[in-house]
DNA sequence: ACCAGTATTGAACTGGGAGTTCAACAGTGT
DNA sequence: ACACTGTTGAACTCCCAGTTCAATACTGGT
């Protein structure tokens, strides 16, 4: 029911759902797993608490469609082609959803939670797939394919300890030292010249 | 009167902390930051729900305690001098305290809770340095000054990551390419004649 | 052995909030 | 106008974290 693509669907609850599903998001990311219950919900969309009820039966219903729309609407910046440039960005902009976007408390209320149940786990899986598909690809597009994963996991790894664990702020130069690193130990994939001295290009 | 520290202690006392701070971390790296109450931990340890109340008024009280021995029973393997072999060992280490020890969930757990709380900010910079601090202390010793910082975070990172949220085993030749890949963006310290005796250091 | 001081106990109580239900009401498509 | 479906408010149950306290057990000192 609730799959339904173009099925010609009551106008009452498409608004439900888009603003249900907004005032989740809006208070997953503000206050956090615990924040969301079917109550505050309600109270923050303007809807009656057995309404969110009827759609959204348990919690986790709730955070599911959240984090789906969440991921849905996930944007990157273009690609300008040039490997160090485009993944400098795409770094900054991953940190900036970790502090920012408090996306850092929503992985962490989901990695915890995930531990014990199956369809967290999955969240898990789609919300880090979300905000690292903008390097993995840029990656892919100019490194060797045995080191896409390495050098994600070093970049986003870093990041999230310097942002989450350290509580140091992703600053530029920060950011660019880690993007750095990282691509000393990949192997370029094109032929061209693009030797990895630290002092030369750019 | 907690703090008291070599004054003769009530041994009832010294039982009663003893015991429940045992229970305590158990429940918590078994079950995770949700399931530490006072009745559970009460059960568990075998004492009354009042007493642990008397000893510990909340929760995070509970917590913090739990936390603070965890961090005190930290132990790390004895380093051999060679820095390669140090911090796979020491790496391995981590890693193995993130699966097997579910210290993944318990940094989670912290990390979500320390957004609007000071004092879980604190845990959880302690519990990060905690388990690092092995790593930490072998790059100082073998590598520049300046490098010592991102290749901890890069390392650190990387495995947490894969751990985590790629839901990877951290196998050993995984964990050893990280290791790999990390000191080859690092300045070794001048000579290897820093032959460090393990127990002159710091 | 006794005692004064303290820790522990069991059991009962409270306060709040998550989750549930339903009859009345309102919006929708035909 | 009509049948159908979504929405509502309010009342309700149930559970459990947190609280309290008089009775009891243990401890160190005399």
């Amino acid at each position: 029911m609730t799959s339904e693509a173009a099925e010609a669907l009551d106008p009452r609850v498409a608004r439900t759902r888009r603003d249900v599903v907004g005032a989740t998001s809006a208070l997953l990311l503000e206050e956090g797993w615990d924040a969301v219950t079917h109550a505050e919900v309600a109270r923050r969309a303007g809807y009656s608490k057995a309404t969110v009820y009827a759609h959204w039966p348990t919690r986790l219903d709730l955070i599911r469609a959240s984090i789906d729309q969440i991921c849905d609407e996930a944007d990157h910046p273009a690609p300008t082609g040039d490997l160090r440039t485009d993944l400098r960005a795409a770094l900054a902009d991953f940190a900036d959803d970790l502090t920012r976007g408090h996306l850092d408390r929503l992985l962490a209320g989901v990695v915890e939670r995930a531990h014990d149940n199956e369809v967290v786990g999955r969240l898990r899986t789609r919300l880090y797939e979300t905000g690292t598909s903008g390097m993995r690809a840029i990656l892919a597009a100019h490194v060797e394919e045995r080191d896409v994963d390495p050098a994600l996991a070093l970049l986003t790894g870093a990041v999230l300890v310097r942002v989450t664990f350290e509580g140091r702020p992703a600053t530029t130069p920060l950011l660019d030292d880690l993007v750095d690193r990282v691509l000393a130990s990949t192997t370029p994939r094109t032929s061209q010249a693009r030797r990895l001295d630290p002092a030369a290009t750019e």
